[in-house]
DNA sequence: ATATGTGAATTGATTCACAGCG
DNA sequence: CGCTGTGAATCAATTCACATAT
């Protein structure tokens, strides 16, 4: 198969919240239009998106939104639960723990880390707190397939580090730095603030920010 | 000016981010490879982000920290505060207000709205919280420029409508739905969730999702 | 009749090679 | 001599037009 953009991967979990609530509505049937239109996007847009994967639809009448949401969640990886770690149980990671209604969306949250023994051992908004030394232990015993990574920027990248030496292969790092791991891992940025700067650059206009030089 | 690709500010705000760290550890100077390195891109990509807006270095020498970290932060739009108001004090806007070192971020946070009379007229982590009725007062009051958005995803089209209508033309979308603003104002998505089904499609790899059909 | 699926055309972003300057 | 700045070339993504299927 061709590659895919990882903006259409992006789209894909749009479409998929839009049948979701379609079929929450009990509406039995759409098309690339409407779903374009949800999704703010062209339905060229989203038929090309579709096409990377299969054919879903039926010409002349579009989508059942039953079959594509069933094709969707099993393109995207939802078919099965995967399980979840937050390593760093500041106030971002106790944040998370708190989450309502985790495993309803496949994801089982089954164990936390810190480094401050004061809070290892304990059990926060739901979920058991272990030392990091315990790391290899547990995300083997608990089959851990992703981590939320809440620690401070600045040991983020040892962190990371460390939950791929554990055999953990996503990390969604919402500490606002730039972090690598192996070939075969992957990283999905969460930076809020981040977004609120691009906010500023785009409020602030073209006129404080006329090229200078030139 | 030429059009400024998202991804371009996306990196931007990288870079700022690496030349404060490098500013606070004392180094004087820098080069694009260096800053290609720490942001994981290429040392072209970097030089060509900046020539966009200027010439910052010089040729045989790289870049002075503090001038070009300067020159971000102008294009940026981070030279001056910006006024920021919660729309929705529920656990995730609870948790936003707790959010430590606001100011430090050159973002303020000078209100909060929710619609339950039971937590409004309350001070919840540091902010006022007001009816939504308050909204265009407050908001012209205060100067907001910029909203966090945390209301549920079935209120959150409607409360972005209102915030626009009250002046608000920057929104940070915590709610997992594409929202649309007028010409003029703009939206940055944060959705974890987001994140998290796209580690799912990364992780499961190509075998469980062949192509079918043709 | 109608809306999908897809090759072709277009537009946009990244990479490259090297000219330009200190 | 070294590293930036930038037009040209390459690569990728989006848009379009229409052939295709029901």
């Amino acid at each position: 198969m061709a590659h895919i953009p990882t903006a259409t991967v992006s789209r894909l979990v749009t479409y998929l919240r839009i049948l979701t609530d379609l079929e929450e509505a009990d509406v039995k049937r759409t098309s690339s239009d409407l779903l374009a239109e949800e999704a703010q996007v062209s339905a060229f847009q989203v038929r090309k998106d579709l096409a990377y994967f299969g054919r879903f639809g039926t010409r002349g009448a579009g989508y059942s939104v039953p079959t594509l949401r069933r094709e969707l969640r099993r393109i995207l990886g939802l078919t099965r639960p995967w399980n979840v770690a937050i390593m760093g149980m500041g106030r971002l990671g106790q944040a998370l723990a708190d989450y309502p209604n985790f495993d309803q969306y496949d994801f089982i949250l089954k164990a936390s880390f810190d480094s401050d023994p004061a809070k290892v051992g304990r059990h926060i908004g739901g979920v058991d707190v272990y030392a990091v030394e315990e790391l290899d232990a547990r995300v083997a015993e608990r089959n851990i397939d992703i981590a939320f990574l809440t620690v401070p920027a600045s040991a983020a990248q040892e962190a990371a580090d460390r939950l791929a030496a554990a055999g953990v292969r996503g990390i969604l790092n919402f500490a606002p730095t730039v972090i690598t791991v192996p070939e075969g891992s992957f990283v999905e940025p969460v930076d809020f603030v981040a977004g609120l700067k691009r906010l500023a650059y785009y409020l602030q206009g073209p006129g404080e920010r006329a090229k200078v030089g030139s």
